[in-house]
RNA sequence: GGUCGGAUGGCCGAGUGGCUAGGCAGUGGUCUGCAAAACCAUCUACACCGGUUCGAAUCCGGUUCCGACCUCCA
């Protein structure tokens, strides 16, 4: 098996990547809170750990791949006692929480589907693990680190950093944190800034609840992931992924967590997609940015020029690294569909291309150059950048100036097979012409069109170029007589 | 304010102490009745100021600007 080595965000360095069985990966992602349309933010870890998903599975390892939904309204922030998000909505909307939850649910899995997203292997919810949620509560009680105040319980951070590491995933003091934290007005049950709640109270008119041995309420914020991951993955898993804003204090939350009630801080590795920008500027609703993916897929949105076929969200992600962060713009996404077009030209072309006895190129690197940079922390840029290479040199052979024996041919139908379509789950953008009428008619008129040329009737052969041109069929005029297709 | 990260050619985006990233656009060419498409070739770069080095866009220091987190957030 190859060195897979991947970016650990508790160490700060790439690492070789070794599970802890050596046949089989366990892995968590953090997925989408149900509260709202799924956006751009969606879809980039969405992608980049289905990716990884899709590569380790390749590499030959059995994957368990968790990613969760968070349908349980979680407080609008620490000071507020009311509204959750989902529990908001459902107010807005008159329906129950559970309604909304479930329409959200239903509509990011449509995108995700878009996205050619391989489904996790469990999804499980948030709410359907309340006493999972609470047993772990217990636990951390019982350890001594969480503590009840008026039917809440928070987590003791500053006890619990007596004899463990709070920060060790962000790189904070818990000194640094304790001096920078703003007076809140003494609001607050905690008994320090630093402290998260574990159990939530639910006032009356918080629609969202669960009995608990400590009266009805809701689950902390970050207990979720913890639990969850717990149940399916074991105290100790493999890779925990998500979105860098995440690290703190999600992630590190979780740590703590799994520290008190396991002794055992939970993910070996901890991956972060970095976040994307649009137009230089952070998404935000605030910021008239915020755009959805299904306007990406029908172009509804003001700031967009046109409609992207959700592969070309895909390519244009797996054009960037998943730890820089990436800007959306009319330009770079139709830049990135174009090239998208040209991979699949290529694939196209190579299976015309007719095998000669002997390969006057070298291609037998490409496979090796490829697996290098997915090892090198999933550098999928650098992956694109040799196929795009390879997509030169099919070119080349398909005009002559190169020849491929069968065996390379072969090669290469492998390679991109392998990286296009299994890890990377692109798909081909290009409209087939594959009715039998159509081509049966198009074969009709592409003939009395040869014929008008002929004959020098270019007036008439032009208006059936144009004409078509009009409804969207490109005429393609070459050496070899005409050929028609779909414009893009 | 604190912590951390970034600044690459017209746009997007890799990488790296010396050797072409790649995509898109541009330019030139092939092909064509013309055009389009396609294909081939190719130019423009490493924020600023110092330092280390035979050599730095790459390492170090400083400056400016931008971003993330610190509060729900992918």
């Amino acid at each position: 098996m190859q060195t897979l080595k991947i970016y650990n965000t508790l160490s700060g360095n790439k690492e070789v990547f070794e599970p802890i069985n050596p046949d089989s990966v366990s892995m968590y992602v953090c997925g989408p809170t149900v509260y709202g349309e799924g956006h751009l933010g969606h879809a980039r870890p969405a992608i980049t750990f289905d990716t990884l998903f899709r590569y380790l599975k390749i590499l030959g390892y059995k994957v368990r791949y968790v990613r969760n939904i968070t349908d349980v309204g979680h407080l609008l922030n620490d000071a507020d006692d009311g509204g959750d998000k989902i529990g908001e909505k459902a107010k807005a909307l008159q329906l129950e929480p559970m309604e909304v939850a479930h329409y959200y649910t239903k509509k990011y899995h449509e995108s995700m589907y878009k996205l050619n997203v391989e489904n996790p292997s469990i999804e499980p919810l948030a709410s359907g693990h309340i006493i999972e949620q609470i047993e772990m509560i217990k636990k951390i009680i019982d350890n001594g680190f969480g503590y009840e105040v008026n039917g809440s319980i928070y987590f003791d951070v500053v006890k619990y950093n007596e004899s463990n590491e709070y920060g060790m995933l962000s790189r904070r003091k818990i000194e640094d944190m304790l001096e920078n934290t703003r007076e809140l007005d003494g609001q607050s049950d905690k008994k320090n800034q630093v402290d998260f709640a574990l159990w939530k109270k639910a006032s009356p008119e918080h629609i969202m609840r669960w009995p608990s041995p400590w009266g009805d309420g809701f689950p902390g914020w970050h207990l979720e992931c913890s639990a969850m991951s717990c149940k399916y993955l074991g105290e100790e898993f493999d890779i925990h992924g998500g979105g860098m804003d995440l690290v703190f204090p999600h992630h590190e939350a979780e740590i703590a967590q799994c520290c008190a009630a396991n002794n055992n801080k939970g993910a070996k590795y901890w991956m972060h997609n970095n976040m994307i920008t649009i137009g230089g500027q952070k998404m935000g609703k605030s910021l008239g940015n915020f755009i959805t993916l299904n306007e990406f897929f029908n172009g509804s949105h003001e700031k967009l020029d046109q409609a992207y076929h959700p592969m070309v969200i895909r390519f244009f992600l797996l054009q960037a690294h998943y730890r820089s962060t990436i800007d959306f713009s009319n330009d770079a996404l139709q830049a990135a569909e174009k090239g998208l077009i040209r991979l699949f030209n290529a694939i196209k072309t190579l299976n015309e291309i007719s095998p000669k006895e002997n390969s006057n190129i070298d291609v037998s690197s490409f496979p090796n150059k490829c697996d290098d940079a997915m090892n090198d922390d999933l550098n999928t840029p650098i992956v694109l950048s040799h196929l795009f290479d390879l997509v030169k040199v099919i070119n080349s052979c398909k005009e002559g100036k190169h020849d491929l024996s069968a065996n390379d041919i072969d090669l290469l139908k492998n390679l991109l097979n392998k990286y296009v379509t299994e890890i990377f789950g692109l798909q081909s953008i290009l409209k087939e012409n594959n009715s039998t009428d159509i081509n049966t008619l198009m074969s009709f008129v592409l003939d009395l069109r040869s014929q008008l040329k002929e004959n020098k009737d270019w007036a008439t052969a032009d208006k059936i170029r144009d004409g078509l041109n009009d409804i969207n069929i490109e005429i393609k005029d070459t050496k070899d007589g005409s050929t028609w297709d779909y414009k893009k």
